[in-house]
DNA sequence: CCTACCGATCGGTAGG
DNA sequence: CCTACCGATCGGTAGG
């Protein structure tokens, strides 16, 4: 059994991903944990509290995982792997992505700021490596190579989150596979093929 | 002066898209419109009957619209036009960007059936011309149209929902235009780059 | 970590 | 379209 602390946080994870911050009652993250309401607000001081170290220790998260998942792909084939690397991280948990999404809907000047400092760094090293590459004549030359990374991330993040909902869109048709993994072969696909320069 | 009716709807969708449906009280929208509560709920007899309200006539504008913007704009130049007339529908009032993603969010399964409904004879349309088109030899072989659509709907709808979180994440570069403009035209570029066969 | 309790606000109704 | 009011639930506190 592990710390009360991380019990809340994850069970608050789950509620507000699925029904939104305003949609959970501090009673309700209780009952999740098996204690009362006012036990609850021993750990974490208020509810508002309570979100902020649940984006917290997500991005802090991310920031760990990441760096360790992209670089070791990207050691044996660049591109492939790294977006299988970063699509499987959010579908492996898509409460992280409906998260973000959520956050950037509810408090989009707070998201801002943490995105500006979590996930802008990241992008600005993308960035400079696609740069470097359409440089070498091996990436398109009318690429954006920022506006394209916040457009991956975009596809990936905003697509996990409504995964669910994107299903009932594809007809079924069991020679491609899943539903799923139409969506994401072909997210990779468009990824990819509006990227390298042809041939 | 317009029906009060449409008054209330017109309210109630700019404070749903802004603070979701549990993050928005009757009081705030009878106040927004400028009568008391109990003269709202005489219009619409309960708040989740006023939600479904706002997502048909929603979705009904969006049937409406989008047909003549699609068709006007395909005689003239198919692919750009399109996809700017796509773009700038939702551009033009994220709101409903915001509500498709925040109801696909908060109702799954509700807005699955919605989104069979509404938008699924637009992907399949789309999709049998991308089939055709790529069976002569126009559009890229490893193409899988129907999933093709469903990204490009995604990367519109989720990247408007967000747009002013995205801007973060572009640095300022007066020379390309502004953030808003650069995610337009990457994200066009990055779906005519992923579907015609280069040349 | 609990019981007991607070004022405020919620969606909704009665009655005119 | 209004005033007056309902029970239920909200986040949070006192006190142990």
């Amino acid at each position: 059994m592990q710390d009360v602390r991380d019990e809340i946080l994850g069970a608050a994870t789950r509620l507000f991903a699925k029904h939104g911050f305003d949609g959970t009652s501090v009673q309700s993250i209780a009952e999740a944990v098996g204690i009362r309401k006012p036990s609850l607000l021993y750990h974490f001081p208020s509810k508002d509290e309570l979100r902020r170290s649940v984006l917290d220790q997500m991005l802090d998260h991310w920031n760990q995982e990441l760096p360790r998942l992209l670089l070791a792909a990207a050691r044996e084939e660049r591109f492939e792997k790294v977006m299988e690397s970063l699509v499987g991280f959010f579908l492996e948990d898509p409460d992280r992505a409906r998260l973000i999404v959520r956050e950037s809907l509810d408090r989009p000047s707070e998201m801002n700021e943490r995105l500006g400092r979590f996930v802008r760094p990241w992008v600005e090293v993308v960035a400079d490596q696609l740069a470097r590459a359409r440089d070498k004549g091996l990436v398109q030359a009318n690429i954006d190579p920022q506006a394209y990374a916040v457009q991956v991330i975009n596809m990936v993040v905003g697509g996990v989150a409504i995964v669910d909902s994107l299903d009932v869109l594809l007809p079924n048709d069991p020679k491609r596979g899943t539903t799923r993994e139409r969506h994401v072969r072909e997210l990779i696909r468009m990824a990819r093929s509006s990227l390298y320069v042809p041939g």
